[in-house]
DNA sequence: TTTAGCACTCAAACTAATCAAGTGCTAAGA
DNA sequence: TCTTAGCACTTGATTAGTTTGAGTGCTAAA
């Protein structure tokens, strides 16, 4: 349990490592606190805190940083989100002001308006029913022998991809195959798919294709990627601003991960609707040991819900943090309902 | 101009500056060459090469690097391509022996071979038809309002972009818009298609449709994308090996730019028949200074020539990696007539 | 419970000394 | 004229030693 001045000093703390960078003293302290006590008092309570695992020190004769307990304390129960600045509320609204096209538009838009505001790196994730269901596959000639491959969720997702055919493939072969996949596929889940295609579908091609590997190939690729959950990432570069004393190896992880959709999404984790914060530490992932994680999902009604996150040092800001992201979320929502009322009226 | 003899000590200047990264003296010097000769004549020779301005010292007693005219003399006049190690070509043959469904992939894939072997960062450009023209334009319907508009060019590249539009638009204005463009624009080279696109196509689609803006912001877009030259890169973070006391700026900056498909359509510059070498200070790009570029074409016959390039620290091997760029220009023009000719037969 | 005072610790910054690798130059030898 | 041994000199790196300053814990008095 923390006493009033406790829970106040390691605010400060916290407050002042993550402005300055620098491990923060009693002396410090006794200046900056709204109260009027000696560094000597301080001192004191510091070595409670530490008692506690809060704070600690980087040598035994250090001022004190907080530890990942400390942070953790911090957000849960001392920080309160920073209003956002004017500024920042003109960016976020100049960014999204403009006209879309495209649902992914504007996500990964978002991306690069988190990562703005906030010199961190963003991620985004759009609206997602749970489940979506293959509703339609089709095979479009585009010339001597290209055909693109294009699949379509019922959530209106849409993948799709160019690829080559010999021409002893004829069109109603590809007709049949078509044919063959919406009969069998459609209204499955994309996990159902892709499990019936590994097992009773290529036999059942066989009948038209000789050859049905390639197609197979196709169909399976484009399934795969619309089954994934595609994320924006913004701001990736500043990722470097933060290499301590420039390690090469763990930032190279980081940014394999980044391009890994599946560890992507284990680390953004489940949704929840409140922020949540999630600290260096806390993370299975040891490249991200000094990266702290902001997520919030934003809700656009019946479209779903869909998540935006920041990846940022440790000592990060959090106030000015949650305050933007806590801003950002509402103002995407905004402007997807908008989107979603201009397209269905 | 160089005797023998100075040529002989440029080249191990070169080589065990390029193998160990440390300024080269002349006692090592001596015991390297296979002449017979002191290290007192060596820094005779050495202070001519200084002289021409081939090589310097990095402070006023210390061994001698190549300056940028060094490697360009070295490049020029002594280098010769090392054979491929007999390992190199497994990794070649092996990575490109698969079964691909797109030019795309193995270009793409190619990327990622050149830089596994070089360890260094790569480019490739897919062989290309000089002035391809627009073949065909198409929207499909995928959806309630979801459209596929896809572009294809007489060179059969493909570009597609999937945007919503609003129910008010029916399918006989769009069917009107698409006969439109076909009629006006196909067969006409696309810088030709932007142009017509700024003057007056929009005033006929206006005709069809009450506000045309975004539809003929997709079209535009779709277009930019086929008309401007597509780089597969690989091995981007083997950049970061070669940032040198961390400068996150230059670091920034170049990655910076291999996002902008013009920027390196820039450094890369017109293709030769010959492999190119171009050193550090050659290149405009202030980013470049500590790099080179070595880049190459490959021909495919009547389907075009295409492009590669691997882009490393000035200091790199060049023996060895002009062998390799060598090597696998021709390994990918078999595999790319291979695939031609399998799909054409 | 608070605080002044004090001895103590440690990283960082600075200084000085030494080392190793290298250079240029001179003068002698082939 | 070219080569080479020899030598004085330069320079960055490394090491050890010093100083400084910010900070700590502890004690004893208010």
């Amino acid at each position: 349990m923390l006493s009033e001045r406790q829970m106040m000093i390691l605010r400060a703390v916290v407050r002042d490592f993550t402005n300055t960078g620098v491990p923060v003293g009693s002396k410090t302290l006794a200046k900056q606190l709204p109260i009027h006590v000696s560094s000597a008092t301080i001192r004191n309570e510091l070595a409670a805190l530490e008692e506690q695992g809060l704070i600690e020190k980087t040598h035994s004769s250090s001022g004190r940083i907080p530890s990942g307990e400390g942070y953790r304390y911090y957000v849960d129960h001392l920080v309160k989100p920073d209003p956002l600045r004017p500024n920042d509320m003109d960016v976020i609204q100049s960014s999204l002001g403009g006209d879309f096209h495209k649902i992914d538009e504007i996500i990964s838009q978002s991306a690069t308006i988190l990562s703005n505001l906030t010199s961190y790196t963003a991620f985004t994730l759009k609206p997602e029913l749970k489940d979506s269901r293959l509703s339609g596959f089709r095979l479009i000639p585009l010339g001597k022998r290209q055909v693109m491959a294009i699949l379509v969720t019922d959530s209106g997702d849409v993948e799709n991809q160019t690829f080559d055919v010999n021409e002893k493939v004829t069109g109603e072969q590809l007709e049949a195959v078509v044919r063959l996949i919406n009969d069998q596929l459609v209204g499955l889940t994309l996990p159902e798919v892709l499990k019936k295609l590994q097992q009773d579908i290529p036999l059942k091609i066989a009948n038209y294709l000789q050859s049905p590997e390639g197609f197979l190939d196709i169909f399976g690729d484009v399934l795969t990627r619309a089954a994934q959950e595609r994320f924006y990432v913004g701001g990736r570069l500043n990722l470097l601003n933060f290499s301590q004393d420039s390690d090469v190896d763990s930032l190279k992880s980081l940014y394999a991960m980044l391009d890994k959709t599946d560890d992507i999404a284990d680390v953004l984790g489940q949704p929840s609707d409140k922020i949540s914060v999630r600290i260096g530490n806390e993370m299975t992932n040891d490249a991200l040991r000094n990266f702290s994680l902001i997520t919030a999902t934003y809700d656009v009604d019946q479209h779903g819900k869909g998540m935006i996150a920041i990846l940022g040092p440790t000592r990060m800001p959090y106030s000015r943090m949650l305050g933007i992201v806590g801003a950002f979320r509402e103002e995407l929502a905004k402007k997807l309902l908008d989107y979603y009322r201009f397209y269905d009226e």
